[in-house]
RNA sequence: GGUUGUAUAGCUCAAUUGGAUAGAGCAUCUGACUACGAAUCAGAAGGUUUAAGGUUCGACUCCUUAUACGACCA
């Protein structure tokens, strides 16, 4: 197809040289595809000639048209509307093509000229909660989008940094500790991630709870949030894991694993996968390297009590932390380590991180800072942002349970296909686990068009009884799939064999 | 205040990246079934692309300003 417009291109050049003279600017020079109401294959659009060529627009597709026709066997034919020239490809071209095509082996990758060596990073979840819907669309995104890539011949690395530390796992460790009388995923019959989740919520049920005592005591709540015991506990617990105390060691192992199964599960179920995993607890203690080094390029300063900042306003931002008074370090300061790590790991030429527009802020201040820096790879990085899932009610909040789970509602979209299609009773001569495998793909076929189907920077809304979402979406690919289906070549395969074994017996 | 995004049919979304008459689904309306795959089919209607300027052969698309809604940074 490249190679045909290529052939084409160059021919046309060759006609404006030989009628009119003239160069036409490889810039003017772009074919679209004809329109299905008229005849032709490719289009030139000749507005932009009429300047150099001193012609009408008609007058030049004429000309062009004629001269290709005569003197390209490739062009069997042309017609010209208004500002635009129709060129007819002679079936011999296409003929040639879809036999080069048809030699190819199934996925040949077609070269766009884009980026050799990707890393995208997607999904990347807190250990404390099991994956909800907006998970879901960063998935599907990621996954997709590196999908893609390789589709163009790229090298990709699909890359998961795991957010496994910080005060939210600790909190989620400090309510199992006290609530959890030592139940494990096995012994509560619960999915470890959702094991985690029920503790997170539990710690911010009784930390309320707290702070309404508090209160009653006469304590501003500004103070309660800070005095309540739970966060104090939490905040010892994060301070013991920095210093690698063994007991909190041994039960964020612990915990952490129970949720990791659980993550592998969810992936599996909707069939996305990585090649690498990131642990923000494994770069947080390089990027305070990276700080360090911007300390001594004189790039970072250090304010009286000890902190460390950037000064982004000449790039139109402002000033940003980048290490407490304290040493501890922020959510940045492990980003610009995992950014070193992933460019020493896979020496990248694109960088494409998968995360939600309410960080489109922090992702300029890291590009801009390891521009700072004078890190090569500081340009490779690109944000691929995108909006987040709102509920009719609004947006989706943890704290608030009123979060779709994604385990559950891959259960549910599978629930509905297998309704509908045992409403349809078209499902003789399948057996028990092509049926579940059905129901699977249908479902989550339904779940990925309605998610990627629009525009990712744009906010989404999910309304789970909204005729048109969903269930129309499932409804419509529904009908496809048990078409393609029914006309798979292994059913078509195993139909031709049976007659034909009948008609030989 | 700063950075950034969105605005298209009643609703949810498209528009090949500046090209030909702005398209789909749902909803609506008209017509077609006595369980023949009607959860269907055929058709219709629905638009000053938020507003006002600008750029040019040509603007939903690019620029400026305004309005509305949102996100983030202090």
């Amino acid at each position: 197809m490249q190679q045909l417009e290529q052939t084409l291109k160059t021919a046309l050049q060759a006609a404006a040289q030989a009628v009119f003279n003239q160069e036409i600017p490889a810039a003017s020079l772009v074919l679209q595809p004809t329109r299905k109401e008229f005849a032709g294959s490719f289009t030139l659009v000749t507005f932009p000639l009429t300047k150099a060529f001193g012609k009408g627009p008609e007058q030049i597709g004429q000309a062009l048209g004629e001269w290709l026709k005569a003197h390209v066997p490739t062009v069997s034919g042309y017609n010209v509307v208004k500002g635009f020239l129709n060129i007819e490809i002679a079936d011999a071209e296409w003929l040639k093509l879809f036999g080069e095509l048809y030699r190819q082996p199934a996925g040949t990758p077609v070269p766009t000229g884009g980026p050799q060596r990707v890393v995208v990073e997607y999904s990347s979840p807190n250990t404390n909660k099991p994956l909800h819907l907006g998970h879901l669309r960063n998935n599907f995104l990621g996954y997709s989008v590196a999908e893609i890539l390789k589709a163009t011949g790229a090298t990709v690395t699909k890359a998961n940094l795991v957010n496994d530390r910080g005060i939210h796992i600790c909190k989620s460790m400090i309510a199992y500790q006290r609530f959890g009388h030592g139940e494990t995923p096995e012994s509560a019959g619960i999915k470890g991630d959702h094991l985690a989740g029920k503790y997170y919520v539990l710690f911010e049920k009784h930390y309320r709870e707290e702070i309404k005592q508090l209160e009653a005591e006469g304590v501003a709540n500004e103070i309660a949030k800070k005095q309540a015991p739970l966060m104090l506990e939490a905040q010892q617990m994060l301070q013991a894991w920095e210093a690698g105390d063994e007991d909190v060691m041994a039960l964020w192992h612990r915990m952490n694993g129970w949720v990791y199964d659980g993550f592998n599960a969810t992936y599996a179920n909707i069939g996305v996968d990585f090649d690498k995993f990131y642990y923000e607890s494994g770069t947080y203690l390089l990027g305070k390297e990276r700080v360090e080094e911007g300390l001594q390029k004189g790039v970072f300063f250090k304010k009286e009590n000890g902190s460390v900042w950037v000064d982004l306003q000449a790039e139109g931002l402002d000033e940003k932390l980048l290490l407490r008074a304290d040493g501890t370090s922020v959510y940045i300061t492990q980003d610009l380590g995992t950014a070193e790590l992933k460019y020493q790991d896979f020496g990248y030429d694109s960088s494409i991180y998968v995360i939600a527009d309410e960080q489109n802020y922090h992702m300029q201040v890291l590009q801009a800072t390891l521009k700072k820096l004078g890190k090569p790879y500081a340009e490779a990085i690109h944000h691929l942002s995108y909006g987040m899932v709102d509920l009719p009610s609004g947006k989706m909040k943890s704290r608030e349970g009123t979060v779709v789970d994604a385990d559950e509602l891959v259960k549910e979209v599978e629930e509905a296909a297998k309704a509908a299609t045992l409403e349809k009773g078209k499902t003789e001569g399948l057996g028990d686990e092509e049926l579940t495998q059905l129901y699977h793909t249908l479902g989550l076929g339904a779940l990925k068009y309605y998610l990627l189907k629009v525009d990712p920077k744009k906010r989404m809304l999910f309304n789970p009884k909204n005729r048109c979402g969903l269930r129309a979406t499932r409804v419509r690919l529904f009908n496809i799939a048990t078409r393609v289906y029914r006309l798979s070549a292994a059913r078509l395969w195993s139909r031709v064999w049976k007659k034909s074994a009948i008609s030989a017996s």
